[in-house]
DNA sequence: CATGGTTGTCATGTG
DNA sequence: TACACATGACAACCA
């Protein structure tokens, strides 16, 4: 149904939906917005249609008498405020607020009008005051038009423009037009004109007139010539008007009543509350940045027509500068860190940041102390950093933090011992792809700099590398020339041991690892020369094999050859040939052979 | 959250 | 015996 009602709105309005959207996406409305009040806009539009003559009768009844009447000065705030007509007062004081954006969205009765239709009939109604001083109506050319009494013809619809030509408004004409505005038909079609760029842009409304300044720019989000003179027009009021029905359906003097009466509930129902409902997470900072703005109502939202405000973009760009905002990042992001830890409690010299707790004499725990500082949640860089930050910069800042907030002064203290610890190399070893090297090195200068804040806590005149790389002479030497109380000695012991572990342990672990590899090239040569003699054996069997057959080819071919006194061959198996010790070769019968041994065995006296 | 690799550190052994 | 070094073991950290 309402899909069928978009496909037949007319192109007219389809242009100018692009438009306003194409205005207000930059704000980060969405199309669908615009669809859903483009359907109800729509739908509008029929229903208004039916009763447009009537609206039209009773619009100019009102009009004539929003003429007769006069403005009246208000004495208290020195405004003009226009004289309630004696039928219209209560139809603009409660009409309107029953014309919520919401009845305009949900419900849409058939008394609201369409935007072109109210136009034209204030076309009809004023023609010669508008044509001099509407500047949104009315383009150029119907500007430029000789000026018209009012008893001439009507405009023509088609003079009417969006186009806008700020221009000052009589106050007859003021009153006229707060008095035409105040009608709910009126308010209804313009809201439910400007609903659909309104929300989400802050473009004013003109059915809340600033009586105290008389210029009024009706739809200055088409004023793009002057923005100054439209924007010092409209009041952020007007704004509200654009979202909030209650307020925005509220005849002038009403508002002004309330603008008069409460300026914070004014405030509130400004930009500030257009931003709760659209960018809720930044009202806050926003508020407090244009807080300024806001002590002239209409420059608050003067700028807007031209350069909206609260456009996200702005937003996020303005977050980073701003002091809050930034504290409050801060916030969010150190916190979780439970690296750097949050340890004022428990460094010794978070309450005495004057006099270093470590001096020369006074403080006297060991090493063991300071790694049970190393296992607190509060790590050893953030513990000594945070001395460092207090012993030997006495920041007044800092100091006034430290002492007035607890929590900043646990940030800042942590922050800054943070901020010192991430050099660039650590950095770049975090973003980029870490290699063993790189993390060594990483890890390395960690454990550096933490000896070497331990070093500066005890104030050991010597460095770190002094301290593990001198030799043995030296360091003793060096260490006789100063006169350390036992917590430096034991410091500067356990520096020089650990450095010289440390040392010892990566030669171990290199060591091992060299270790290994040979192991490991070791067995690769140890499995190929295995390789080597098992192809060796094999060969040697080959040949081994290929011999014996040799030889057997030999003796077969030598006994072949053999021939008794009869000329008969001998047969294998029953000879055999054998050679004797001196070479010479005897055909010997194998069973005779064995008959021969036997004899031999007999009768040889060998 | 589990897991494997890396590193620092300690305790102990060795020369 | 003191010292330096080596090494196994453990824990912390990190991907």
């Amino acid at each position: 149904m309402l899909e069928m009602e978009v496909i037949h709105s007319t192109q007219q309005d389809m242009e100018l939906i692009d438009i306003l959207w194409k205005q207000d996406i930059d704000l980060g409305a969405r199309r669908e917005v615009f669809d859903y009040n483009h359907r109800q806009k729509e739908h509008e539009l029929r229903r208004q249609r039916e009763l447009e003559e009537e609206k039209r009768e009773h619009l100019v009844q009102e009009q004539q008498k929003a003429l007769l009447a006069q403005l009246q000065l208000d004495e208290e705030t020195g405004e003009y405020i226009p004289c309630p007509p004696p039928s219209t007062p209560l139809q603009s004081a409660v009409t309107p607020l029953e014309a919520t954006q919401n009845v305009s969205f949900t419900e849409q009765s058939g008394d609201a009008m369409s935007f072109d239709e109210c136009l034209q009939l204030l076309a009809e109604t004023f023609p010669v005051e508008e044509t001099e001083n509407t500047p949104v109506c009315l383009d150029t050319t119907a500007v430029s038009a000789p000026m018209m009494s009012p008893e001439q013809p009507v405009l023509p619809p088609a003079i009417l423009s969006p186009l806008p030509t700020p221009q000052r408004i009589t106050p007859d004409l003021e009153q006229a037009w707060m008095e035409l505005l105040s009608l709910p038909e009126l308010q209804q079609c313009l809201n439910m004109q400007m609903e659909d760029t309104l929300e989400t842009t802050t473009y004013p409304l003109p059915n809340s007139p600033e009586v105290q300044n008389p210029n009024y720019s009706f739809y200055p989000m088409t004023d793009l010539t002057d923005g100054k003179t439209n924007s010092l027009n409209v009041c952020p009021a007007e704004f509200m008007n654009t979202f909030d029905g209650s307020v925005h359906s509220m005849a002038p003097a009403d508002l002004h009543q309330i603008r008069a009466k409460s300026p914070q509930a004014n405030a509130n129902l400004t930009a500030e509350s257009f931003c709760e409902i659209y960018y809720p997470d930044v009202i806050l900072e926003e508020s407090s940045g244009q807080h300024g703005l806001k002590e002239n109502e209409s420059n608050a939202v003067c700028d807007i027509p031209n350069k909206p405000l609260f456009t996200p973009l702005d937003f996020y760009s303005h977050s980073p500068g701003d002091a809050f905002d930034r504290g409050k990042q801060n916030l969010t992001v150190e916190m979780p860190d439970s690296d750097s830890g949050i340890s004022s409690n428990t460094s010794p010299n978070a309450c005495s940041p004057g006099k270093s707790l470590y001096g020369n004499d006074s403080y006297g725990y060991s090493d063991s102390d300071m790694e049970e500082m190393d296992d607190n949640p509060g790590s050893a860089e953030s513990d000594y950093s945070e001395m460092f930050s207090l012993n030997f910069q006495p920041d007044d800042h800092q100091m006034a933090i430290s002492v007035s907030a607890p929590l900043g002064q646990t940030l800042q203290q942590e922050k800054n011992p943070k901020q010192h610890r991430t050099d660039p190399a650590e950095e770049s070893g975090q973003n980029s792809a870490p290699f063993t090297k790189d993390k060594q090195k990483k890890r390395s200068e960690i454990r550096l700099s933490r000896d070497e804040q331990r070093a500066k806590a005890l104030k050991i005149p010597f460095t770190v590398d002094m301290i593990i790389n001198l030799p043995v002479d030296d360091f003793n030497e060096l260490m006789s020339k100063h006169e350390l109380n036992e917590a430096q000695l034991a410091l500067v012991r356990d520096i020089r041991r650990r450095g010289k572990n440390k040392v010892a342990a990566q030669n171990c672990r290199k060591r091992k690892m060299e270790n290994i590899v040979g192991l490991e090239s070791n067995l690769d040569s140890l499995k190929d020369e295995k390789e080597r003699l098992l192809s060796e054996k094999s060969q040697n069997i080959t040949n081994l094999k290929e011999m014996k057959q040799q030889l057997n080819s030999l003796y077969l071919e030598v006994f072949s050859m053999l021939r008794d006194e009869k000329g008969n061959s001998y047969s294998p198996s029953d000879y055999s040939l054998q050679q004797s010790t001196d070479g010479s070769v005897f055909l010997v019968p194998r069973i005779k052979k064995t008959f021969i041994k036997t004899e031999d065995n007999l009768f040889s006296p060998l």
